[in-house]
DNA sequence: AAATAAAACGAACGGTCGTGCTATTTTTAG
DNA sequence: CTAAAAATAGCACGACCGTTCGTTTTATTT
């Protein structure tokens, strides 16, 4: 019998190559990765990874892409199961805090952050739209929240997903630096402190 | 006459160095520093440059340092000067958002946080007791707002100076990606909430 | 099985990287 | 003014960088 291939050849060693890629970016941040590291990581020569991609900047940004891709699916998918308001708020910042326990050792989208907030091009244009996209996710479930009589009627959402995100900051910074345990607790009690200041 | 040069020579051109390291650092990062580009932009051979520390890791190190240094002149010591408790803690927050709105384009002190919080060595280390070393400054002037009976007498420094620092993050990342103004106002707005919710 | 298309390889290119070594220049000391 | 010392330049090294190109392997189609 011939080996009778699915025609995703393509598009599943792409895939592949991306696994590794973000596996690399997220300990040398999308500037250190380099195709050599990472064709060695997966077992392919330079230019057959190169050929995936055509440049160093395109593969960047595809894996910006997926780091984005699985924000999306670990952080927001599943709290999208819960009911509108502020149980599906604290449910993001439940999981979002359990994406950065899992990304202490650094993570794709904020490193990336912070490597192309003072430059031009690509790539600093999609961090700041991953940026836009994300905190307007934000403030759609606050603004839900709002509706739902949760939070204060007056709540400036921008303000309040501004205050959230900086706690996420803080949070992966401190896990980051100095463990995620004591990070984590006092990342818990910002929160309930912060809910509480905006209840209705 | 002999031209008599005062003997500090050696210092002297490694303050230059540093200078412009600090610069370059500001965009690329630690880890983006070269010594090359770094000696072209000092008007200096590569291996002269390269003597001044023997090697890059003590360059790297020493614009750390030098960062470091930077940063308690410009945002801790002009706060000394306000009276202990509240008045000197909104100083720091001040200067500090000064040093954020200069640094718009890139903090040294915060990339190399991100660049080093998942690795060892020498560079990380450094970073660590840099943090903890501001943080603690951090809780000292908290406790003294204790202290003046400004802040609640039961107040957690640690877990204020977490919120405060996170805080920060937050304006530093939103001023660099969409401009100081909005941020700056969203973190004023943001202390006031916090100084209020921690007072007496 | 033969022909065609897709994918990966291997070698090479010009550059830059950090670093070591030896001259040469500049500064200090006598 | 001269000798010792310090600072800088120049050059070379091996390693890795992103990229290109022609070849070879692998997969699909007829």
């Amino acid at each position: 019998m011939t080996t009778t291939t699915a025609p995703g050849k393509r598009a599943n060693t792409r895939e592949t190559i991306l696994d590794h890629a973000y596996a690399l970016a997220r300990h040398d941040g999308l500037e250190g990765l380099s195709i050599g590291t990472l064709a060695a990581a997966v077992g392919m020569s330079k230019s057959g990874v190169f050929a995936h991609f055509g440049s160093r900047e395109e593969l960047q940004l595809a894996v910006l892409d997926a780091g984005g891709q699985r924000f999306m699916t670990t952080v927001l998918l599943p709290a999208l199961k819960q009911p509108r308001g502020l149980p599906r708020l604290r449910a993001i910042v439940a999981s979002w805090s359990e994406w950065v326990r899992e990304h202490q050792s650094g993570c794709v989208l904020l490193s990336a952050a912070s490597e192309y907030d003072g430059r031009n091009g690509a790539l600093h244009d999609k961090v700041v739209s991953q940026q836009v996209d994300w905190r307007g996710g934000l403030q759609t479930a606050i603004a839900q929240a709002v509706t739902e009589g949760q939070l204060r009627a007056d709540t400036d959402t921008a303000q309040l997903a501004f205050e959230i995100y900086a706690l996420m900051l803080g949070l992966h910074h401190d896990a980051g630096l100095f463990g995620f345990d004591e990070a984590g607790q006092r990342a818990a009690q910002a929160f309930e402190r912060l809910w509480r200041s905006w209840q209705s």
